[in-house]
DNA sequence: TTGTAGGCGTTATCAG
DNA sequence: CTGATAACGCCTACAA
């Protein structure tokens, strides 16, 4: 702790004694009264320094310090109407995906002296307009990650503080966005150099924005690639998705198959090795996200990774910035993904 | 500190007030004004129904809802002290096992209307205590998972306002923690039914409160099932000390090992795979907690549930209990373990 | 039941 | 550079 050891004047010990028995936390006026100033004063040395005089500064600090002073955030909020917090909505804290997205905010919030409230909402727009709405009055700027809610909703929210959206991208307002181009290219092309022809992708829920530009990119590396890319619906991005969808998959006679995320490609990799099929002698299997328990899987699974807590700490970063200097760009970011081969891709094995 | 220029240009500070104060929010002297009576009534009416005439009530309700009014949490909090707010503060958000934690904090604080804010201690003691300190005044009461800090810190924070810790037993303070014995006992019994008559437990860190309640369970219940029971100690509680610790486990002959948390037994499995050796039929291999992912792996992991996400929702039951009805028992909350048999456990094989 | 007045801890606006 | 003093929005005795 800084727990002062040099005890100041007895006269001021003096003081010090008084004003903390009145109440509980000391304030701005227990410090004016130790230090002999006016309250105001304390407010400015503390808040702005260099707008007082050096000699003053030093006597309130030290006041401070022997008080154990600190700020209520609440009587500060009034006033100035900012506090020092930022809130991140996720559509559904069970998600793994979205681990990394609060880890990254939460540590570079903190690195900036922010504190993170979070909130959930359950992958409904509603619960998640509401949420939205309480926080809006509580921070001082709000990060949607991966938001149901429509355009408009989200716009309105950002004409009235500062918001920064990941995973989706929407016109007008700042957005963090994995860039698959590159992961997808460089998957397609490792695959389509181990011989594969045909590849499926297992497609995630139909609305979701991602999962259209992840079947664009795929489609977009194999055209390159001159691999045959067909799709494949899933009934839900999760590993019983992945299981249920393992005879489709099958059923294309595709040897690669790239799935919306990890959780998929985790069920379909079980569900293909419960039937003796073998990875990836048989069929390769490529997920997205890179999620953590990726590599648990036997093999390991091969997968794009997508920097999502990069992405958390980048809205983060980018919501600070917008904080502290106002309006600015609202210009989208991209963060790259890339290829990690694991064990679940590789050369085809010939029958038999 | 880092509080830019910019925001004292009296230029930039003057439009943003202007702009705000077109569309201001709300206060209660407006809806006073739209309903014609004294804003302390509209105060009472809004906070405390039944105070006021069912007619002025109405009244001032739909005032209200036209002026689209909400209250502000600084102002209030100002007053009263109590913000609907309360903090989790986790050893470190990497750590799977915090995410069940943290989304039962959160799940059950939403559910009574209460926001949460969250921190991490990133495993040191000091920044923990920092963090603590910081949130306590803004903050209705404090969640510490798995605290770091030493007992007699933990109990002046809960001096001054309600503290429930989760995964460590502190006296005086109210927690939350899986009862070993049961799971245990589940765990250890199957096993003897299944053959194995030596069993190595892998311990988790030293100073880990969980891990020496571990470590007695696993003892009281071998003892019971007359199995013996041998201790290794690993270097950190993860799939790399799992891993590592594999060529100890394997020297001392135990057909069945327990570890201290599913990281380890992951890494462990992994490792003896490796080596060539068949799970479950040159050995059996129980984790614990069943963390995310814990069913990926190849067997699926066998493993001593700790119903995490039940203690963070007990946790936050226990901590909006004790802000509601004030003080309170401080007894510890005990909740079940459970075994989960997957496929890492099972018969041994005869060798060959 | 409703109005009056004072206070919560800071910041902001003026004077001096 | 520093000291008064008024907001900030709401709550709560205390009166009426």
């Amino acid at each position: 702790m800084t727990e002062p050891k040099t005890q100041g004047a007895a006269a001021s010990s003096g003081a010090v004694k008084k004003a903390r028995d009145g109440k509980a936390n000391a304030t701005i006026y227990d410090i004016a009264k130790v230090a002999g100033v006016n309250p105001s004063t304390v407010s400015r040395a503390l808040s702005k320094p260099g707008r007082v005089s050096a000699k003053t500064q030093k006597l309130i600090e030290d006041a401070a310090a022997e008080l154990n002073y600190q700020v209520n955030p609440f009587a500060r909020a009034l006033p100035t109407g900012r506090t020092h917090t930022f809130g991140l909505i996720v559509a559904d804290i069970t998600n793994p995906t979205f681990f990394d997205i609060i880890r990254g905010a939460q540590t570079t919030g903190t690195q900036r002296d922010y504190t993170l409230v979070l909130a959930e909402s359950a992958e409904s727009a509603i619960t998640e307009l509401t949420s939205a709405r309480r926080m809006m009055s509580t921070v001082d700027g709000l990060i949607l990650a991966s938001p149901r809610m429509n355009d408009d909703d989200i716009r309105t929210l950002a004409g009235d503080k500062p918001v920064v959206v990941i995973n989706r991208e929407v016109e007008g307002v700042p957005c963090v966005i994995p860039d698959v181009r590159k992961g997808t290219g460089e998957a397609v092309r490792s695959l389509a150099g181990n011989g594969h022809k045909k590849l499926a992708f297992v497609a995630g829920p139909a609305r979701s924005w991602m999962s259209a530009r992840r079947w664009e990119g795929v489609q977009a590396a194999c055209e390159w690639s001159r691999l045959e890319a067909v799709r494949v619906e899933s009934s839900k991005p999760t590993v019983d998705g992945g299981r249920e969808v393992a005879r489709d998959v099958r059923a294309t006679g595709a040897t690669a198959v790239l799935t919306y995320n990890d959780l998929l490609a985790i069920g379909l990799m079980q569900e293909l090795q419960a039937a003796g099929i073998v990875v990836p002698d048989e069929i390769s299997i490529v997920g997205f996200d890179d999620i953590f328990g990726a590599d648990f899987t036997t093999p390991p699974l091969t997968t794009v990774r997508s920097p999502l807590g990069e992405c958390g700490s980048a809205a983060a970063s980018r919501l600070l910035e917008l904080l502290h200097n106002g309006g600015g760009s609202t210009e989208t970011l991209r963060v790259e993904t890339e290829l990690v081969v694991r064990g679940s891709s590789g050369r085809l094995l010939p029958a038999g």
